[in-house]
DNA sequence: ATAAATTAAATTGGATACAATATTTGGAGG
DNA sequence: CCTCCAAATATTGTATCCAATTTAATTTAT
């Protein structure tokens, strides 16, 4: 008898979240830099780094492709999506069509209480370090698009979002861009105000373009990776 | 004893196919009317079914809920998702901003010779039956896309434009559609040949924010599911 | 000596059995 | 009739094994 020695791995097994979970770790790993474009996620370390079984760690992967975080390809694995700038000048143009739209669509339910949040948000926006930018950013156009009532749209928005903010991270140029982006939110919280929709698409469009060419022109110069 | 009697399964394994082979195969049945809106998927039945084990099966119904045919809920299983004329609208919606921004992309690089493949596509679809309206339709639009050189945009449309085909086989509402949809396709393309992009892209915009609008009325009628 | 072919190792894909947990269901009792 | 508890049902996760494919390493042939 060889015995085989089975460990009992954990005590405590939150069914129903444990591919969710190790969704998420990879996702701050990767976002962090911890995993670095190109890089292998082989499923065996994934499940023994994050102490479960190959079971979930696919389900992970599976999720992670989705979001475009992780490129599958058939009988070879999973490995780190790269960061082209082809690719990220897509992210712009869609966020531009989807979130003018999703603004259209929410100026006439925003109400002014709302708007008062938003602009808190906004408040401790430029507060806050850069550390917290790329999230609070992310509650702010999101918060500004969530009366349109439009729950597809706005997962999609989210999506385009967190994909452009890792292309962010590694641009590490928010630094020069954070200015800007305060004032360009401003001046989009007014015409809301003013209920000056074609004013806030235009403000909202110029600054999602401006921002995508900026960080293209980055990457470009950058080189790919 | 008991026995078990494990039975070979299939013979031959391709590996690599299984997970996508059982997600068209539930796709055609969803898309065919064989599983209803609101069906509940078990995985074992599943797994029994398309003779296969519950890990393709699993990989299988997390690429569905990503295409939006179906919902897994957590310890709850997987539901085949409703039609929701709300869903509906929104998938219009974000047809109309994606499609033209995609054939604004396009236009500056379609050659002659892609056009009049687009027509002889054209050609077929009026030629054909209903059966196969939604596919040719389907590879109409796409290929007038094709040129703008934005995988990420292209797949979003496929996306949108399957789940819409979904709605449009459901509501039946093709016949009314079919003769206004095919002279809307001929002006377009009368607009791309003459690299009139304003008119193409206002063409566009109608052509599918109208078919958007018919169809949310009769599903609106019809009542939900 | 180098290129092609073959063999070997590593890894994913899939199957099966078992354990643990969450949900649902059907009574028993108030 | 409602509430609470327990059994049944189903999902989720673990462990292990096998097959198939890819990648490397090694051998063979030119």
């Amino acid at each position: 008898m060889t015995g085989k020695g089975r460990k009992p791995k954990r005590a405590a097994q939150r069914t129903g979240a444990e591919a969710d979970r190790i969704a998420r770790a990879i996702r701050e790993e990767i976002l962090g830099g911890g995993y670095g474009a190109g890089d292998v996620l082989r499923q065996e370390r994934l499940a023994e780094v994050y102490d479960a079984s190959r079971m979930p760690v696919r389900d992970a992967l599976r999720m992670l492709e989705n979001q475009g975080l992780v490129v599958v390809e058939p009988n070879r694995g999973a490995v780190v999506a790269g960061l082209d700038p082809q690719e990220l000048r897509e992210i712009y143009e869609m966020r531009v069509a989807l979130e003018t739209l999703a603004l259209r669509l929410a100026i006439p339910e925003l109400t002014n209480r709302q708007l008062d949040e938003i602009a808190a948000v906004q408040d401790r926006a430029e507060a806050a370090g850069l550390a917290e930018f790329g999230s609070l950013n992310r509650v702010f156009h999101l918060g500004l698009y969530a009366p349109s009532g439009r729950p597809r749209l706005l997962a999609q928005i989210a999506l385009l979002n967190d994909i452009a903010d890792r292309y962010l991270r590694v641009t590490a140029a928010q630094l020069d861009y954070a200015g800007r982006s305060h004032r360009e939110h401003r001046r989009l919280l007014d015409a809301c105000r003013r209920r000056d929709t074609d004013a806030a698409l235009a403000c909202l469009h110029d600054h999602i373009a401006d921002a995508g060419r900026s960080l293209f022109e980055v990457l470009s110069r950058r080189g790919a990776l």
